[in-house]
DNA sequence: GCTTGTGAAACGTTTCACAGCA
DNA sequence: TGCTGTGAAACGTTTCACAAGC
């Protein structure tokens, strides 16, 4: 009696069994702090880590650190754990830093020449290996005096991409020229940018974007503090 | 016999009806989208917003704008959409940036020298008014001829954060010292730390990180590459 | 003993859909 | 008509709990 329960469709039969379903966004997020983690490690200190001390140091569940594995594969071993050389040789080809990636830059103000010697990308395998500005004055000057540094115009950012190789963008420029520098970035070939620019960048399906934009985390951090909670 | 399936209490009638509950976390993040979308319309130019174009702006839908707002109170006007003016009124609220704060940096490295001269955080109330370095050799100096960017010895962390109603600490020191400069600031009295070091901060509950560890976003940027997915 | 990998349950977030108002 | 605010449904993520392996 009274059968009339259902508007939607019950239930299809769900998804194809060959499409294996892409991994969750903030699965992919850990897995960075999981190898910056690895690589804090006191050197040869630790053979092997269980998800249990993993996910401790980082505040998570050893659940959770199981599961995000999961999405990638089999890492471990039952009875011991991961084996800390593998797992962070499986992370980096995932991540894909067991390459090296050239990068350009673009805007070469005071964040611009900050980033382009700060060390700490090299390390990680991304190398700035080319400079552009849009100011008459900075054209032709060479950074560190690196010939291969010398800042130049952007109308030549597209034979640069291809002469050298490149797939990463760094958007380092006043906010207003920001999305008509990324659309240069985007037409000489670049497929993914990283925006320190406080703008949402729109750029066409399959160019990936990352967003460095320091006041956004400010905001993020008085919010916190205002009310009491933690966050990161 | 086989009588024993629940370990768990099975449903406790859940919670106190005076407690309102935290807003969810990916909702805070998009406050600051919100924002800063707002922030960057022509000026003027439109007097009212509604869920739909916000939403469209930033990739969203117009439900997920509402249910945003909702969190944190009545916004909107039925038929007629969000006033500009008082809606980003109430975001800055909200975030916390209706207001001045005052930060210190800790490291005056490049990066560090970067941020102090950087525009953007004046802009949106935050001020950097203290500088502190361990550089014996860097002690003294001012920076951009500004006597209240002297940069200081770390042991003075204490006093002018008192001093200068300091709230924020920023990190840009090496990843080796952050940690310990960390305690340092937490022990001077600052409630939240912009921590730009490739390493999870630990610091006491009540006490705000924000993350802007660079190569962490470089990784994610390389792994959508990598993948053909979007993020930000 | 300890640990992984994984279905299933619990929980959280987003989307839907619509009442109510301008 | 156009829009907000909001319960309810749909979807996604995390936690639980345990079989299987060291």
């Amino acid at each position: 009696m009274t059968a009339d329960k259902p508007q939607k469709q019950p239930d299809l039969p769900p998804a194809q069994p060959g499409k294996s379903e892409p991994p969750p966004a903030p699965a992919v997020r850990r897995l960075s702090l999981y190898l910056r983690e690895l690589e804090g490690l006191p050197k040869g200190e630790h053979r092997t880590i269980s998800s249990k001390q993993l996910g401790k140091a980082l505040g998570l569940t050893d659940a959770q650190v199981r599961k995000d594995f999961a999405y990638f594969g089999q890492f471990g071993h039952p009875g011991v754990g991961y084996q800390v050389t593998e797992l962070m040789g499986r992370l980096r080809h995932i991540l894909g830093t067991d390459r090296t990636w050239n990068a350009l830059l673009v805007g070469t103000g005071k964040l611009g020449q900050a980033l382009l010697t700060y060390q700490g990308f090299a390390k990680k395998g991304f190398r700035v290996v080319a400079t552009f500005d849009n100011d008459p004055q900075k054209i032709g000057q060479q950074i560190e005096g690196r010939p291969d540094l010398e800042i130049q115009p952007i109308e030549r950012l597209g034979q640069v991409v291809a002469e050298r190789g490149i797939a990463i963008g760094i958007l380092a420029v006043p906010a207003d020229v920001s999305q008509h520098v990324a659309d240069a970035m985007v037409a000489a070939g670049v497929k993914g940018i990283l925006n320190f620019a406080p703008i949402s960048l729109k750029v066409r399906a399959g160019i990936s974007i990352a967003s460095a934009d320091l006041t956004l985390r400010l905001e993020q951090l008085a919010f916190g503090i205002l009310h009491q909670a933690d966050q990161d």
